[in-house]
RNA sequence: GGAGCGUUGGUCAAGGGGUUAAGACGCAUCCCUUUCACGGAUGAAUCACGGGUUCGAUUCCCGUACGCUCUACCA
């Protein structure tokens, strides 16, 4: 075990948006095994046909892609152990579950979904078990030719693991220490279901041994069916050779009781999902972090801090330095709940430390959904250098900025109008033919030529500022309003000035 | 109902037998700035409760409460 090669495996279930939950998953899954010179995998657990998703899978993919988990072995880029989805793989499965009737193990089960459903009715919190089993119909209740009989009729199985009535099993998980629970405790779980698919259980446990998986994270959800994986473990291959356990603690919603879910972000206005997720059935968009305007660096950055620090006062990590710094032992036991207010402060924080060109692209397409088109890329970096520190997501760049690229729609004359006078009027129309003469066009100097205006007339500065930035921006708000004049040129600035005149009058 | 897991300010959290119980987000007030923001300062926790152990417990042990997860031919 100990000088085993590290290899990892995410393994989602193609059924819809990539939940925030997931993605860490994959996050410390990818961190353990970069940190450990290790593999990556990616498995799709798609063995639920009634639950497909179409586009489900390239979907994920896509996702990991933007975050910049890119898996090592994978459907989509192959690797030593393909098949990687499950659906592919089904005739693996029943050789073992047969292997495991053959030890004892486990047994056929003819029972009727219906029967079922019945019995779970009749009895008040029915479990298939050692105490039950006898009552249902199984190759344990039926006699052996009886069991022929019915197989060879081809009627509709599957087989369930036989829970030992007694016997504890110990589970000892990296994040939470050793975990024990009673086997009988624990139902009779289907492991091959009628169709032939295995259960998530079964699956599991074959393929993270024919894939040579080292160390397993998941959700704390699959703590309570730990034994059966791990009996399944010892049955089959030796406990010798089971991955090391990581139960992860869950996200839970920022309100309220619970895990965290994609009502929860429609309900309070904030994504769950990493990237936009649209469901083919009903064609509804669920928003994802990267259309909301997250950069992938701050999306990772946020979502390693959620249940795991590495004990500093430092909270912005790149990815390079979650990996050197990443640490099984400082995970979390306990759930976080999901703040939005410090998710987005962690991509102001990232928007601030990283230069503009490296995100300009991204906020290229917000400003062409205004009808803003940007065909000057170094004056796109010159204003957004000028305006990120108010930025805290992508389109925030566009209502912050727009001014720069066209006059502003409206004109907010009311901040000026309640102490508008002749004497600024007359200040404002002598400033429009001093600019008309300008030869230099820098801030610098148009803050110099303003100032020695104003005191030319006997007027503050002060009080001929916030006039002048309504002018040229329309509102209470953006840079330093010489910064502002000096990007838009002269003419503009002219031109909005004597725009603004023209309303006040 | 049962089992498992968890519980440090509103949130994320450091810490760990003796401390003024870090820091961040958010909030409030103030400073800077005659815009907004950034930056700076200040403020707010009887460490869930009750018993032990101990000279001393937020830290160790046991209970209780509360919360969460699971309890499907879903993962």
């Amino acid at each position: 075990m100990e000088n085993k090669k590290v290899r990892v495996r995410f393994a989602p279930s193609p059924t819809g948006g990539l939940h925030l939950g997931g993605v860490r998953t994959v996050l410390f899954n990818y961190l353990f095994a970069k940190q450990n010179n290790g593999s990556f995998i990616v498995r799709i657990e798609d063995t639920d046909q009634t639950r497909f998703v179409a586009g489900a899978e390239q979907y994920i993919f896509d996702c990991l892609q933007w975050c910049g988990l890119i898996p090592d072995e994978s459907p989509v880029n192959g690797g030593p152990f393909a098949p990687y989805r499950q659906s592919e793989r089904k005739p693996i499965y029943k050789s073992y579950a047969l292997e495991l009737i053959e030890k004892g193990y486990a047994y056929y089960a003819f029972d009727t979904p219906e029967q079922l459903e019945e019995k779970r009715k009749t009895i008040p919190n029915f479990q298939y078990n050692h105490q039950t089993r006898k009552q249902c119909i199984n190759s344990l209740s039926l006699s052996p030719e009886e069991v022929l009989e019915k197989l060879a009729a081809n009627v509709p199985y599957v087989i369930r693991i036989k829970m030992p009535e007694h016997e504890t099993v110990t589970c000892n998980d990296m994040i939470r220490g050793t975990v024990t629970f009673d086997t009988g405790l624990t139902d009779d779980k289907v492991l091959l279901k009628a169709d032939g698919m295995p259960t998530y259980h079964l699956a599991v446990v074959v393929d993270d041994y024919l894939m040579q998986i080292s160390h397993a994270f998941r959700g704390e959800e699959w703590l309570p069916s730990a034994p059966i994986h791990i009996l399944l473990w010892k049955y089959l291959f030796g406990l010798d050779k089971m991955p090391q356990w990581a139960h992860l603690p869950l996200i839970l919603k920022p309100d309220g009781n619970g895990k965290l879910s994609k009502r929860d972000g429609e309900r309070l206005g904030f994504p769950v999902f990493a990237m936009d997720w649209t469901d083919p059935s009903t064609g509804n968009t669920t928003t994802g972090f990267k259309e909301r305007g997250f950069l992938p660096e701050a999306f990772v950055n946020m979502l390693a801090m959620l249940g795991w620090n590495n004990g500093s006062e430092q909270e912005i990590f790149s990815l390079t330095e979650l990996i050197e710094n990443f640490s099984i032992e400082r995970i979390h036991k306990g759930g976080a709940r999901f703040d939005y207010e410090k998710a987005k402060w962690f991509n102001h924080s990232w928007l601030q430390q990283l230069p503009v060109q490296h995100y300009a692209d991204k906020v290229k397409p917000y400003f062409e959904k205004a009808g803003i088109h940007i065909n000057n890329d170094n004056y796109l970096h010159q204003v957004m250098d000028l305006v990120k520190e108010r930025c805290q997501l992508l389109p925030d760049f566009v209502t912050q900025s727009s001014f720069f690229f066209q006059h502003p729609e409206q004109i907010d004359t009311a901040a000026i109008n309640g102490k508008w006078n002749a004497a600024k009027q007359q200040f404002f129309v002598e400033l429009i033919r001093n600019l008309e003469l300008a030869t230099s066009w820098d801030a610098e100097n148009l803050e110099k030529d303003f100032k020695e205006m104003a005191a030319a007339h006997q007027l503050k500065p002060g009080e001929l500022m916030l006039p002048f930035r309504i002018m040229l921006v329309g509102g209470k708000f953006g840079p330093h309003v010489f910064d502002i004049a000096a990007a838009i040129g002269q003419a503009a600035t002219i031109h909005r000035i004597k725009h603004t005149l023209q309303l006040l009058s």
